[in-house]
DNA sequence: AAGGTTTGTGCAAACGTTTGCTGTGGAAAA
DNA sequence: TTTTCCACAGCAAACGTTTGCACAAACCTT
């Protein structure tokens, strides 16, 4: 036999199929001796519902979705696993969308969330987008909807960040301590907000603590491999003590560039980073970082995401994570 | 208003939602007047279907399913990617269950991707999976379900694999003609057939190259902190020239000891290992291995899944893919 | 001009559930 | 005994589409 629906139970019991609707559900309405004879046919046959027919009756999907620009290796990974994780502990499904930083992918992604009736949304930005406005499809129906990482400053919805000016305060300030002056600074994307607040963090720390900063000293770069580049450079036409990377990625890079001209970190050279921790641990001393959990933002943006969508929480929320200073020798 | 539906324009209209609905699909059957009426105003309102009820009506679900153990840094990034692209670029969506590696979150997966009626299946088995019995819910419907990187022998569906054996052998005789005759082995979990078939191949190939094969030259590590771990473990009680690690995981361990130890590579120490190829850019100099592309068989896994949903394959196909040595200079 | 074909639209059933309402028989209350 | 109530089951509508069939009008055949 084919898929057994709940008609075929009903009609091989003689029942009606909203009986056997309810006695699957242990609906109180129906007869014990009824429901084990139904739940035990249902077993049986291996019935499990149509969830296609159950979404169209409830009016929802069971499912949430995830915007994010793409899957690296570092960030993502982490975030994603305690999403999941989340999602799941709650009985929905995840489904994926990756914007490969186009707006026009994305645009596409929030029309996808809307046919498919999600219930709530967590998003990561694409560099692409600088403005809110494709979200109106899904804001428009109160489609829960909370933004993390990558996020824009005008946003009317939940959010989970750190404070990025801080947390680089935190870095230089340590690179400061151990008598740091000349820092180089290695930043990612220029078009992302995470991007260039910390690069306004690191001028305005450097000016704080008395140091000038020069411009020459600092770089952007998109992959490890490009900031492994300009890493060199930097070390090659200036004189620098010390490397302050934003992300792991470029940290990667920075370490890569630092082995290829064999100094000794932290002998010769310094490196400090912002980090979601696992990488730090694959050199030799372990990077120094800022602790910047992907799975604490993603355990954070799930959660909140979870509450509205159970409209615990009404009104938007922005919550700004914690960083510590993990110190392992590099500085 | 709501969200529109195709009745609310039909009313509007004053059309069937029949010929609202062929309308808006380009049914040849309707007329060039009344189709461009119909389009005019879905726009207008922002109409987009209900997908629930599509997928009720047409009895799919539009749905891919991807089981995976767990989201890691390594491998599964790029698999995803190249699912990922491959999924959304022939309309599907894409959804993905994880199993943290046990049996029984990989059945409740399997029910899960029955009650979505996904419409295939893409799998990398937990490690506690041992038969393939809990996907029979799913082969019995015949849900097309491809197996790739984590398999198991026995299986009567589409896979995705490489010949662990072989590129196994090729990474040792590289090693070999090098001039290593003591090789230390770095293996990951080895409930694993991935791991049990490199395990052989380590040893068959040492066989055929006449180096005796040693135990305590080798170690299983269920991550990259326990491969640095034993690693180190090898390298202090044992005298070797090189490593061999199977993974990713393990070759960022063993770096990870090698460096602690203050060795050299290769100068004191020979490197190898089989790895997607992103890790080994990370170090100076850049690790020695057998390219296994994630990518490559996230896309071939993806491609074959398609193929039988197409129904265009129809008896299943075993891919083993080839595997390059990447040469540069940790051996 | 009668018959046949084409063109465009409507009708209604179907996909598999869920759920408000109705109705029955029997037990408890009066 | 009659009334009230409850436990249980059935009926039918609904969720928003799609699609086979029927049908009317307009068009082409002879």
């Amino acid at each position: 036999m084919n898929r057994p629906t709940i008609t075929d139970i009903a009609r091989l019991l003689q029942l009606n199929p909203s009986t056997v609707s309810r006695a699957l559900n242990n609906h109180p309405d129906v007869s014990p001796e009824t429901r084990n004879r139904v739940q035990e046919l249902a077993q049986e046959l291996g019935y499990a519902p149509n969830q296609l027919a159950v979404n169209l009756r409830r009016r929802h999907s069971g499912l949430i979705a995830l915007l994010v620009s793409e899957m690296n290796m570092f960030f993502n990974p982490s975030v994603f696993r305690a999403i999941e994780q989340e999602v799941y502990a709650n009985g929905y499904q995840l489904i994926i969308l990756q914007s490969n930083n186009t707006l026009s992918r994305e645009q596409q992604n929030v029309q996808i969330c809307r046919q498919l009736a999600v219930e709530g949304v967590l998003v990561s930005l694409a560099s692409e987008a600088q403005s809110l406005e494709h979200f109106a499809p899904l804001l428009d129906q109160k489609v829960p909807v909370v933004f993390f990482d990558r996020v824009l400053p005008q946003n009317h919805s939940c959010s989970v960040t750190i404070d990025d000016v801080a947390i680089t305060r935190q870095a230089i300030q340590h690179l400061a301590e151990k008598g740091h002056q000349r820092i180089g600074g290695l930043f990612g994307d220029p078009n992302l907000t995470i991007t260039r607040e910390r690069f306004r963090g690191f001028k305005e720390v450097l000016q704080e603590l008395g140091i000038p900063f020069e411009e020459q000293l600092t770089a952007f770069a998109q992959d490890s491999q490009q900031g492994s580049q300009k890493a060199l450079k930097i070390m090659e036409e200036q004189n620098i003590s010390a490397f302050f990377a934003m992300s792991d990625e470029l940290m990667v890079g920075a370490v890569q560039a630092i082995e290829q001209k064999r100094l000794r970190i932290p002998e010769e050279i310094a490196i400090i980073a912002i980090s979601d921790g696992f990488a730090p641990e694959f050199y030799n001393p372990k990077i120094t970082h800022i602790r910047h959990s992907g799975y604490e933002v993603g355990a954070n943006a799930a959660k909140l995401l979870l509450g509205v969508i159970r409209e615990e929480i009404k009104n938007p929320i922005h919550v700004q994570l914690e960083c510590k200073l993990i110190e392992l020798g590099s500085v």
